[in-house]
This record gives C-alpha cells, sequence and structure tokens, in this order.
DNA sequence: CTAGGGTTAG
C-alpha cells in the first residue's frame, strides 16, 4: 500500500487532481467536447491507475448526457475488474447491449483478464469460448491471460491442453507462453515435460530467453533440495549451456543457485557466488544478499551477517524490511540462547 | 483519433 506522505504520492496526487481540473472544465462547456476527447481524458487517468476516479468521471458523464461509446465503456469495465468488481463490470457489459453499443474483442479479453486476477479461471474460459463462438477473434495475449490463469490455480494439463489447442487455431505461441507453460510444469515437478517443451521450444524458431533458463535451473534445484543430491552441478552445467547461447546469467539466475546453496548450509559457496557475480559486473540486490544474510544468521554467524550488511551499505544497496526482520530475528534467537545458557548454569 | 492483456528468484 501507498504511504501517505510519501513525495510520489503527491506527485500522483497533484496529477489525478489535474485529470478531475480538466474533467470539470470539459463537462462545463457548452457544445460538450466529443466521447473521443474525453476517452483520452479517461486513459490518461488509468494509466495513473486512479480507477475510482474514472468510475467516478464515467458516472459524471452520464449525468451530464455524454453518450459512451464502446471505447470509455470498456476503459469503465477494466477499472471496475481492475479495482476487483468484476461483477460491476459486467453489469456494464449489460447496459453496453442494452443501450446498443457493440462489445469488442477488447471488451471481451477486459473482462476475461478481471476474471482471470480473480482466479474464476473457468468462467474465464467460458466467456472466452463465448466471444470465439460469436465470432469475436481473441489476441496471441487473450489467450495467454487465460493461459496463466490456468498455470496459476495449478491446473497444468488443462494448460498444456490449452496450449496445443491454441496452436492448432493457427496462433504461434511466443516464447512468454512457452515460459509460463514450462515454469508451471517445473513447479508441478514436472521437469521432465518441462525439459520436451524447452526442446520444443528451440526446434520452433522461439529462442529460449533468460526467463526460460532461469525456471528450468530453479527446477533443477528445487529437485536436488528434495530427493536427489548433486544437481546442483546440473544447474551450474546449464547456466554454461546458457552461455554457450549468447544469454548472460543474471541476478535472478544467480539467485536461484545462491538459495540452492544457502539451504543446504553451504554458506561459503553462496557467498563465492556473490563474489565472482560482481566481478563480471553483475550487481548483487537486496534480495540476494538477504538470503544471504538469512544462512549466516541461521548458522549462528550473526556478526558476519552484520559485516555483509554493512558491505551492502558500502555498494549502495539499501537494506529492507526483510533485511531488519532477519536480524532482528537472530538476535532474538540469540538472546533466547544465552537466557537459557544462564539458566541452566544457575540450576 | 480513443480502449484491454501475459513470464522468473525472497
Amino acid at each position: 500500500m501507498p504511504v501517505k506522505g510519501s513525495p510520489e504520492n503527491y506527485d500522483r496526487f497533484d496529477k489525478v487532481d489535474e485529470s478531475l481540473n480538466l474533467f470539470n472544465k470539459m463537462i462545463q462547456k457548452c457544445p460538450k467536447p466529443s466521447i473521443v476527447e474525453f476517452t483520452k481524458l479517461l486513459g490518461a487517468t488509468v494509466r495513473m491507475k486512479h480507477y475510482a476516479a474514472v468510475v467516478y468521471m464515467c458516472s459524471q458523464m452520464d449525468f451530464v448526457g455524454v453518450p459512451h461509446d464502446a471505447y470509455s465503456l470498456s476503459v469503465l469495465i477494466n477499472c471496475f475488474c481492475q479495482l476487483g468488481q468484476t461483477d460491476f463490470g459486467f453489469s456494464v457489459l449489460g447496459k453496453m447491449i442494452k443501450i446498443g453499443v457493440e462489445p469488442s474483442a477488447v471488451t471481451f479479453s477486459t473482462l476475461i483478464n478481471g476474471l482471470c486476477k480473480q482466479r474464476k479461471i473457468s468462467q474465464a474460459a467460458s466467456l472466452f469460448d463465448g466471444m470465439v463462438e460469436k465470432g469475436y477473434q481473441p489476441h496471441l495475449i487473450t489467450y495467454s491471460t487465460i493461459l496463466n490463469g490456468l498455470c496459476k490455480t495449478g491446473d497444468t494439463r488443462r494448460a498444456v491442453r490449452f496450449l496445443r489447442m491454441m496452436e492448432a487455431r493457427g496462433f504461434k505461441p511466443d516464447i512468454v507462453v512457452y515460459n509460463t507453460v514450462i515454469d508451471c510444469l517445473c513447479k508441478c515437478g514436472l521437469l521432465k515435460e518441462a525439459l520436451d517443451l524447452f526442446s520444443e521450444v528451440k526446434v520452433k524458431d522461439n529462442r529460449p530467453n533468460i526467463i526460460t533458463f532461469s525456471c528450468l535451473i530453479h527446477a533443477i534445484i528445487l529437485i536436488d533440495a528434495f530427493c536427489k543430491d548433486g544437481l546442483i552441478f546440473q544447474a551450474v552445467d546449464t547456466i554454461h549451456t546458457m552461455r554457450k547461447q549468447g544469454l548472460e546469467p543474471n541476478v535472478v539466475t544467480y539467485t536461484t543457485l545462491v538459495d540452492a546453496y544457502c539451504k543446504k548450509g553451504m554458506v561459503f559457496e553462496a557467498k563465492d557466488i556473490v563474489d565472482k557475480m560482481r566481478k563480471q559486473g553483475i550487481q548483487p540486490d537486496v534480495v540476494m544478499y538477504n538470503i544471504l544474510v538469512d544462512a549466516y544468521c541461521k548458522k549462528g554467524m550473526v556478526s558476519e551477517a552484520e559485516d555483509i550488511v554493512d558491505t551492502m551499505r558500502k555498494q549502495s544497496i539499501e537494506p529492507n524490511v526483510v533485511t531488519y526482520s532477519i536480524l532482528a530475528d537472530a538476535h532474538c534467537k540469540k538472546g533466547m540462547i544465552s537466557l537459557k545458557l544462564k539458566a541452566s548454569s544457575t540450576q
């Protein structure tokens, strides 16, 4: 949540204030500006993420008799969806049909997105089927939205079927779509299927990108953590393969490795990765350092952990709430241990 | 002219 009084918030406030001022001028004008002009303003306000303001403006437009069209009403639907009130979005759709404004593929995609955000995937899927039946052409990203919803709710099987269906309908999935499914398969522990899809991506002229690789590396490491020791080397090997393909690992890729070593209690190996990374000119971030700080604390090396926090500051990476929580937690636990020791020594 | 929308690490 935004903090009241933060500078960027005031900045934002000024801008919404401006759009509301402009809006008031527009509705007072005698020949009213066209709906296109209003929609431009609505769009600008949406970009500032002030959805409630847009809802207000739309109702005022109704009040003064500015006629809505498919564009302005789609904006309104989007605002309800963003506010988590997809059902109101559907009422707007009903109103659209009632007043004879033809919804477009964008209108339906907006509602589908809203449903997916609320994890109502089956409703999203039937709306999707409905729009196709009525002859509206969904875009690649409409497919992607549904697919993402299926993956997020853990419906991996259906996600794979959906991927095949979109291919059958002549949509060429892009790397983002493949990454979504590959990650989903990885998270379900279906590494073999993920790797199969991965080689399929290579065969088609879609090049795997850094995200594709990071998903696979993360999956290999998870398997290592849960059942098969020694797979970290395979993960490192995958990084080499990545490099050969001209993809340089980034902080995220390395964080996966650092996390893996830390979970095994191999903090020095983890620290080593951070150092090597820096030598390559890749800046670690708070996330990565927090993992390292946590691992040191868990080993009882609290002062070493604090040294790392100092190093962070020297590299002008500011520790965040998570960093301080880790340290505070470590100090508490340490305190408990010394208390226990005291207690046992007095007995 | 003006609208919607997707991926990784804690």
